[in-house]
DNA sequence: TACGTTTATTGAACACGTTCAAGTCAGCTC
DNA sequence: GAGCTGACTTGAACGTGTTCAATAAACGTA
């Protein structure tokens, strides 16, 4: 019918959908995020969600591909909430460090009330035939605008990276920051605060490092570095490019 | 009974079994591996590998706690191989660069035939709540065997770090070898071309920035790090002595 | 051998995610 | 209004992983 094309992630959309239609996934959305804060992803049913949306289990699959789509709802939320934060940090601050610790933390505030359905979500989203996974080409409108938000935080700072590196800089930052989520979701400690320290600690490290790129004894490792990541991307086009869609 | 000596991972042990139910178990795995290979792991069903066995269906429960438990194993094998690929591996080669890089490919090579069900594994193994992940106190015995790997990696190579440095590098590298497994993972390249591509640029790398570690330069910045990763395992003892144990 | 205990085995039953053919409803054209 | 079309809704049915109470087999002991 109408789906996919449009819409951030493809299966999330909301158009083509009747006014009716659009309450009534509001409705399955609201009851299934009520239900995994109550019990958790694992124990909260398709059957439940439906009852307390109060439509028929086979309703819910009309509007959502499957169970895990559901959890997409709210993350792609939390990502807009993130952008939106970091906004007011990015025109404030002006120190590398600063901007990048404050821009983490911020999407560890942000993704908070997920925290404790993270591992759910992680559980999919580490498949990599998932359209959940955060390589998948279904995540790319999310994962581009994630790196061109790292791309402002260099931008506006402080620092000039030398060319080479910073034109590919923002998709080191970005998979960075998938390194400190996956920290995040394993952190049991209370309020998180281990995933803060790391923030605290390895933002310093690698704002030093990009500081550092400029100085003849690291210019060779730098640019072995990059001319790997420039090999990687052409091998990337190439196969993506063939026939082998998915 | 056999088995070398409890059992990596602690629940695949064979141990307790009685010889006609280690044979049970014996071709519980086997029909399980065939049917794996045969149509892939989801479409592999436990009914079918029951049936494949010639046992009933609950019967492999009782030797399988999931389906899951299956794949791990393999996994548990594959361990050993790597682990006795190594010693021929660190027998005859001395630079470092060589050492990793070889260590690291034979760790592929050997897990070659789980890597189409390497994901469905790692679904799992992402869960930090799961025996399987890698981070979680069931899997220590085989997360210490992988670190004295690597010490080995380190001790007999023609470089010597620095002291604070060497303490932490073993763990280091045990960390860097799992990014490669979670980049082979969705790696869909003919043959895992492309990890082995990662491992020859990222172990030169990585040899490289171990033996500048001594440069002044690089000092500060070096001992930092090791600073923060002191802090982090002492705050981890800290969390994991209390009463939280799980 | 007889008995009790542990180990091994069974298959029915359960709960869940997912599918689907069949229905209902709303808006449109004539 | 009659009829058509397509969006929406239903719940039974399917296949799956997993559990469990019951049974059988093996083993030790008197």
């Amino acid at each position: 019918m109408n789906l996919e094309s449009a819409s951030p992630t493809g299966f999330e959309a909301t158009s083509g959908l009747t006014q009716k239609g659009e309450q009534t996934r509001a409705r399955i959305l609201e009851a299934a995020l009520f239900l995994f804060m109550e019990r958790g992803y694992d124990r909260a049913t398709m059957r439940e969600i439906a009852r307390q949306a109060g439509v028929s289990l086979g309703n819910a699959y009309y509007y959502f591909r499957s169970k895990e789509h559901l959890i997409q709802g709210y993350y792609a939320q939390s990502h807009q909430d993130h952008l939106q934060a970091c906004r007011d940090i990015l025109e404030h601050e002006k120190n590398l460090e600063d901007r990048l610790r404050k821009v983490l933390e911020a999407k560890i505030v942000t993704s908070e009330p997920y925290h404790q359905f993270a591992g759910a979500l992680f559980k999919t989203a580490a498949d990599p035939s998932s359209p959940l996974s955060p390589f998948s080409p279904e995540s790319q409108p999310t994962r581009s605008q994630a790196t061109q938000l790292m791309a402002q935080v260099l931008d506006g700072s402080d620092v000039n990276a030398p060319d080479d590196l910073a034109a590919e800089l923002p998709k080191l930052l970005w998979l960075y920051l998938m390194g400190v989520i996956l920290f995040w979701i394993h952190d049991r400690s209370p309020g998180c605060a281990r995933t803060f320290l790391l923030i605290e600690h390895t933002s310093r490290l690698v704002a030093k490092l990009i500081r550092l790129a400029r100085n003849p004894l690291l210019r060779p490792l730098t640019h072995r570095t990059l001319e790997m990541l420039r090999d990687f991307q052409a091998d990337d086009r190439r196969l993506t490019d063939s026939q082998d869609s998915l």
